[in-house]
DNA sequence: AATATTATTTAGACAAATCTAAATCATAAA
DNA sequence: TTTATGATTTAGATTTGTCTAAATAATATT
């Protein structure tokens, strides 16, 4: 199956959305790709000849098996990538995912190996997403809440869900990263905001809308 | 200036071809490139637009100012890339053109500058090429001979001018690589063949043809 | 149930990169 | 200097990925 660097774009959109199985609309893939919706029509048919995805007209689609097994390859490669760019260059977590996106077109199967190897066969990449082995499985996703549900007092960061530039950037500002302990000091009914130390450091209060997007897990 | 991945091959053709200043031909650029006569004329008009190329019909074409320094940067990052699979995830040196052919379409001079700071700044890629700097600059070849006019008895391998992958095959297989030192034992006036030993190995014939291919210098 | 709204597809067009076949130019040979 | 040969360009097509505008389907509202 030799695919374009388009086509890797589409499977691996298609793939995030579908979360488990639901079914991707035209609009929402458009939206994800910042195309037009006729654009993802054109390609559906596409996709849908290769038996990549199962689509009948007016009814959205989701990946095949074949189709979810080149998601996950592009996963990966983009998952490694952004490690090693953080690991080994020393670029910060904002940074990374825009240069992982073309890296990732890449296919080399022998590349993505030596590359995990060197890394060390990193289980979750920069932004605490699991990357996927050699055979597509993913590591169990660790017990986590948002932070704007968490329970326990003392938290460690272990994902960020909206990986904006404007949000990176503004947890980059603030020191919190990936592995970060927390402190929750304080819940304020008012506005959900939230207050919390990072040790050694003076607490801050972030928004509710911040907290949704910091995933943590006790201790 | 935003160019293609398409664009950029022709442009790093085109430098290849032209050592120095030769005009470079319609028909060996589309050897060089795997594609038709026809095909580099339509792409000469494009690059001969953007100003990357000083292009008359019928008259050949040779890069612009602003086309050898684009070449450069291509050059670059492909020397970097074939340096990162080489001495980081330990490819052997025939089996990194063809992925830094891919890798060296990652336009970002930030990634460029960090993954050459990550490896040391090296000067020279795994084949003995030269590596540009930032600013385009290249180290001055070391002063060198193709193996078959060497005079010096003994030498050091400092390039491989064919990088077909049937030589640097055969290069492995005889353990013949960058800094390699070779000891020359006889020179066949018959067939223009010479014997070389590499020390603590059993001395071994190469052809004329091979030999030709080997770039030493002395010591 | 009829109508309005939104989602999706189709029709037709365009740019990029390629090709084949035919035409044209440059030059080497006679 | 004419002719033959090879190099190069042009004309016209094709594929891929995209778009706008119009048509159609699905769904929500009255
Ligand atoms: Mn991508
Ligand atoms: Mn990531
Ligand atoms: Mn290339
Ligand atoms: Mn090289």
């Amino acid at each position: 199956m030799n695919l374009s660097i388009a086509e890797e774009n589409y499977i691996k959109s298609i793939y995030k959305l579908q979360e488990g199985d639901t079914v991707v609309t035209t609009n929402a893939l458009a939206y994800e790709l910042e195309t037009k919706p006729a654009s993802v029509t054109d390609m559906a048919k596409k996709l849908k000849d290769k038996k990549l995805i199962d689509y009948e007209k007016y009814k959205g689609f989701t990946l095949s098996a074949e189709g979810k097994k080149i998601a996950l390859q592009i996963v990966r490669r983009h998952r490694l990538w952004e490690c090693f760019l953080v690991d080994k260059l020393h670029f910060s977590w904002e940074e990374v995912h825009e240069l992982a996106e073309e890296l990732e077109h890449v296919r080399s199967e022998k590349l993505t190996n030596r590359l995990s190897e060197y890394l060390g066969n990193p289980l979750f990449d920069p932004h605490g997403d699991p990357i996927p082995d050699a055979n597509g499985k993913l590591t169990k996703p660790r017990p986590q809440t948002s932070l704007d549900q968490a329970t326990a007092k003392r938290v460690v960061v272990t994902a960020v869900t909206d990986q904006s530039t404007a949000l990176l950037a503004f947890l980059n500002a603030k020191h919190i990263k990936l592995s970060t302990q927390l402190e929750i000091v304080e819940h304020y009914e008012y506005d959900n905001s939230i207050e919390i130390k990072i040790k050694q450091q003076p607490s801050i209060t972030i928004s509710e809308q911040v907290a949704k997007n910091i995933m943590v897990r006790p201790v």
